[in-house]
DNA sequence: TATTTTCCATACGCTACCGTATGCTTTTCC
DNA sequence: GGAAAAGCATACGGTAGCGTATGGAAAATA
């Protein structure tokens, strides 16, 4: 006897395009989510919304993940040990080349390139914002920032108070453009940013 | 005959603590809508949340606004007009005072006081990253605050490109300062911030 | 005072989520 | 190749939120 009702028979190759690429794990996971934390915001980091974007159901992600908490704490987790990273291969540089390496840190994190990460960055601060955690980690990788970027401006001749405050200058500063609307006021957007770039690290 | 099922006669008296103040009208919405905005930011804009922090439901809210988004419009045309008076009244100087007002600014913005302000500063700005309309409405803020200040720093002596970067560094360092956690950074913040205020508007 | 208009409560259907329970495949390991 | 484990689908109950419909109370007006 046939089998009456025939289910449809959801094959793995339905899921992505030709390869199975079945078996997610926690990294798939998290990946996924720091692209959709960058475009929606924590906000939109729903658990069937991620599902659907990984091309499965749920019922993986709860086999990978305890709960949506679960998920959003490997999340800040991973974005923190980025920035470390980063900050650490930006701000590791031969004595005498401090001052290009600023104007690079403060050239990079700006507009166009590096349009992702600054969406992420802006998303987990906001998170931050009403999450303690997201706060924490967002306190943890401010300080070590700064600390970093400090040592540059000292090792380029900076007195300590004037580097911690040139420091703060520059991060602020970079996370402030990347927040404002300005392009309507100068067509030469990119003249500013030299300007504002050589206030930061030149002088004095 | 009596009525068989009585109903628990809400009055109005039950909706607030003695004085029967009923009578909401938009502008009551839209000011608790901007107190939730500044803590929960735009997603926590709901209406039936609403409803609750103004004592009412939502059968009062529907007949206020059209729609949800018709709050969030009228949410953002009030911080708007807000914006553009406060701008103005904080422009305006003396002939000679420039560079007092403008540091003037910078304190204001800056942390402790006004911090319900920065809260909805910043919660519209997130806002704006994925709503076009509030990024239209935060880039013509942005644009006229850039611009009286530009104006400000001309009339204290500034090359017109000089005034502009000035404006622009100055506007991105208080919105930048205001979402970063540096306090485990420096033992004085208040020195830091009265060295970058003088980086940024004294000089050249 | 009677009637309209204004303002709000209540009830309803609908969708989007979260988290759990359960079973079906596929892989791994013996 | 068969048992165990891993990985995922499906179905379910529950909450929160949006918008509509409708009726009731309160205020304005005649």
């Amino acid at each position: 006897m046939e089998n009456i009702s025939v289910k449809p028979r959801p094959l793995a190759a339905k899921r992505k395009t030709v390869s199975t690429r079945t078996q997610l794990d926690r990294n798939n996971w998290v990946e996924t989510a720091i692209d959709v934390l960058a475009k929606e915001g924590v906000t939109g980091l729903r658990v069937e919304v991620l599902a659907k974007r990984c091309g499965v159901t749920k019922g993986s992600f709860y086999w990978h993940f305890k709960d949506r908490q679960d998920l959003l704490e490997a999340v800040l987790e991973r974005w923190k040990e980025g920035r470390i990273r980063d900050i650490e291969k930006t701000t590791t540089v031969a004595p005498g080349q401090e001052l290009e390496q600023l104007h690079y840190a403060i050239e990079v994190y700006g507009a166009s390139r590096n349009r992702k990460g600054m969406s992420i960055e802006l998303a987990v601060r906001d998170w931050a914002r009403h999450d303690s955690l997201a706060a924490a980690v967002v306190e943890s990788v401010d300080v070590y920032r700064l600390e970093c970027t400090r040592k540059l401006f000292v090792s380029a001749g900076l007195s300590d108070t004037e580097a911690k405050s040139r420091s703060l200058l520059l991060y602020a500063c970079v996370f402030g453009l990347s927040l404002m609307h300005y392009a309507p006021f100068d067509a030469n957007p990119g003249e500013l940013k030299q300007r504002i770039a050589d206030r930061i690290v030149s002088g004095q």
